[in-house]
RNA sequence: CGGGACGUGGCGCAGCUUGGUAGCGCACCCGCUUUGGGAGCGGGGGGUCGCAGGUUCAAAUCCUGUCGUCCCGACCA
C-alpha cells in the first residue's frame, strides 16, 4: 500500500538519516560524514580530524596503492616535512604556482629563523636535492621513489576530504635516463597503478587523460590525470601524473654521467594521489541511506550481526564469523544484546559494508541466515551450508555493479557538444564532450566564467595522448569538485 | 579573497523583532521492560549562547570588530 496520511509521512521523516542527494548534495555529503563518523573539522582552520571509520577507508586504498606502486619498483622513503624556501625559488614556474599555498615557518626555539622553512606542500624541490646526490651514473637509473606523508596547502574554501589545509597523500618521484623512459613511467603510473586501483578496487570508471596548460602542475611538462564522476554529475580529480621533463633536473643539477662518458641531465617524473580519494568513493557511491563500500576496498566486507542475543544464536554466529575470516575476508562480528537491531542496521547501512548476515532464533530454527546486500538492498535466507559461497558471489557481483552504475552514470550525463556555448550548457549538468579545436584555450576560459573546466583531453578513440601538440583531441568539459 | 547565509549542550534547532539571566528533539548516564528496521516508560547529567569590545541597572537578544562554518565565484590533490 502506498504511504499516505499524516502518519506515513511522519515515519517518513523520522526514517530519514541523512538529507537526500536530490534535496541537497553538498548537504548529504556532510551529513554521511557525520553520521557514518567519518571525519570531522580540527580547531586551525583547513584541518581535519580522520576518525577511525573513515581512516580505515584511506588505509585500505594505502595499501592496495602500495602494492601497485612497488610492482613497478618503485621503493618508499621519507623526506622532511620543512623545507627551505630558497629550494621553491630554484624552478620559476614552481614557485609562482605554490607561493599561494605555502605556509611557512619563520620562527624556531623562539627565535626568528634565519632562512623561513616552508612546510611541504609537495616534495619535487626538497627530493630533487637528493637526485641530485644520489644520480651519478646511468647505472643509478631509474631512480624510483615514493613517500606517503601529510603535506599542508593554504586553501581559502575547504571541505573535509576534498579540500584541506593539510592532507595524507603519497608522492611518488622518479628520475629516468630519457624522455621516452620518463614518459612511459608516467603513463605506466595513470595506468597500471591510479586508474587500475581506481576501476577495480574503487569501482569508480575514471576518464583518463592529459590536463590543458592551464590544469597543468606548476613546473611540469605535462600532467596526465584521472576523472571520477560524482553521483551529482560533478567531476573530481583522482590522481595525477606528471612528466617534469628537465626542468627539475636543471634547477636541481640532477645530471649523471653516460654510457657515452658525457653528463646528462635526468628526466623527472612525479605523480600524486591523497585523501580526497576518500571523498571521491563517498560522493561517487553513496546513496541516501549513506556510504557503499565497494567490497574490495571495504575494510568490513560482511557484517555478522547478531539479531536477538542468546548462547545459540551467538555460537552460530561465531561460527559463521570464523568460517567467513577464515576464507579471507574481513568479517566484524556485532554481538552487541544492548544496541536495537534497527540502530545497528542503520549504522552498517551508513557505514556501507558490502553485506550483513543477519543471525537470529528464527534463522536458526531453519539451518539459515539472512543475507542483506548494500548495494541492492536485497535480502534472502541463505542456508548456512551455503552461506560462505552466497556472500563470495554477492562480493563479486556488488563489486561489478557499482562499477556498472557508475559507467552508466557517466555515459547517461554524457553529452557531445558542437560549440563552447552548448558544452558550457551541457557541462551544467553533466559531461560535455567537445572536439578541442572547437574550443580551445579561448573556450576553456570563457567555460571557466561560468564555472566549468576542461577536465580531460583524449584522443578521438579515447586513449591518452603523448602531448598536447597531437591534433584532432576531444576535450571533456564539466563542473567540478 | 569577493558575494550571500549562519554560529545557542555532542548533533539539529527555537528563543533575538518588542533586552530581565536559556529551552526543545535526538544523542549521553541510571533503572526496569525490550531486541527480525533508528525500542518504551521513569529518573538524571551537560551550555559563562563562537570570541572580544561597546551601549545598558541588566545582553543569547541591540551596536562594532574579529574568528569559524556553509553555499556561489577566483585558486588547487
Amino acid at each position: 500500500m502506498a504511504p499516505c496520511g499524516a502518519e506515513s509521512v511522519e515515519f517518513l521523516d523520522m526514517a530519514k538519516v541523512l538529507t537526500p542527494q536530490s534535496e541537497d548534495f553538498p548537504r548529504w555529503y556532510q551529513d554521511v560524514i557525520t553520521k557514518a563518523q567519518l571525519a570531522e573539522n580540527g580547531p586551525a582552520k583547513g584541518s581535519q580530524v580522520i576518525r577511525p571509520s573513515g581512516y580505515a577507508l584511506w588505509e585500505r586504498m594505502v595499501e592496495e596503492m602500495d602494492a601497485r606502486i612497488k610492482e613497478t619498483g618503485t621503493e618508499n622513503a621519507s623526506f622532511p616535512l620543512l623545507i627551505p624556501e630558497s629550494y621553491f625559488k630554484k624552478e620559476a614556474d614552481h614557485v609562482e604556482g605554490f607561493a599561494p599555498e605555502l605556509w611557512m615557518v619563520t620562527h624556531g626555539g623562539g627565535k626568528q629563523l634565519e632562512e623561513p622553512l616552508a612546510i611541504r606542500p609537495t616534495s619535487e624541490t626538497i627530493i630533487g636535492e637528493y637526485m641530485s646526490k644520489w644520480t651519478k651514473s646511468y647505472r643509478d637509473l631509474p631512480l624510483l621513489l615514493n613517500q606517503w606523508c601529510n603535506v599542508m596547502r593554504y586553501e581559502l574554501r575547504t571541505r573535509l576530504f576534498l579540500r584541506s589545509s593539510e592532507f595524507l597523500w603519497q608522492e611518488g618521484h622518479t628520475v629516468h635516463a630519457t624522455y621516452e623512459e620518463a614518459h612511459e613511467f608516467t603513463l605506466r603510473i595513470l595506468h597500471e597503478v591510479y586508474a587500475d586501483f581506481m576501476e577495480n578496487v574503487l569501482a569508480l570508471p575514471v576518464l583518463r587523460g592529459i590536463k590543458t596548460e592551464a590544469e597543468r602542475f606548476a613546473g611540469a611538462l605535462n600532467t596526465f590525470g584521472c576523472e571520477a564522476i560524482m553521483r551529482d554529475g560533478k567531476a573530481l580529480q583522482m590522481g595525477t601524473s606528471h612528466e617534469l621533463g628537465q626542468n627539475f633536473a636543471k634547477a636541481f643539477d640532477i645530471q649523471f654521467l653516460g654510457s657515452d662518458g658525457k653528463q646528462h641531465h635526468g628526466w623527472t617524473t612525479s605523480w600524486g594521489t591523497s585523501t580526497r580519494m576518500v571523498g571521491g568513493l563517498i560522493m561517487g557511491h553513496g546513496d541516501d541511506d549513506g556510504l557503499r563500500v565497494p567490497p574490495q576496498l571495504a575494510p568490513v566486507q560482511a557484517h555478522v550481526m547478531v539479531v536477538k542475543d542468546s548462547d545459540e544464536v551467538s555460537a552460530a554466529a561465531k561460527k559463521v564469523y570464523d568460517e567467513l575470516k577464515g576464507d579471507g575476508l574481513r568479517v566484524r562480528l556485532d554481538t552487541r544484546g544492548d544496541v536495537a537491531f534497527g540502530r545497528r542496521a542503520v549504522d552498517a547501512e551508513l557505514k556501507g559494508y558490502p553485506v550483513r548476515i543477519e543471525i537470529g532464533p528464527r534463522d536458526l530454527k531453519n539451518g539459515e541466515a539472512t543475507l542483506v546486500r548494500r548495494v541492492s538492498g536485497t535480502k534472502e535466507t541463505v542456508p548456512l551450508g551455503m552461506l560462505a559461497e552466497a556472500v563470495a558471489t554477492a562480493l563479486d557481483a556488488d563489486q561489478q555493479a557499482l562499477f556498472d552504475e557508475s559507467l552508466e552514470l557517466r555515459e547517461s550525463i554524457t553529452a557531445d557538444a558542437g560549440s563552447v556555448d552548448e558544452a558550457i550548457e551541457a557541462a551544467q549538468t553533466g559531461l560535455a564532450r567537445i572536439a578541442w579545436d572547437d574550443c580551445g584555450v579561448e573556450g576553456e576560459a570563457r567555460a571557466a566564467e561560468s564555472g566549468v573546466t576542461v577536465r580531460v583531453l583524449q584522443r578521438a578513440d579515447g586513449t591518452v595522448p603523448d602531448s598536447l601538440d597531437e591534433s584532432g583531441l576531444i576535450a571533456y568539459l564539466s563542473r567540478s569538485y
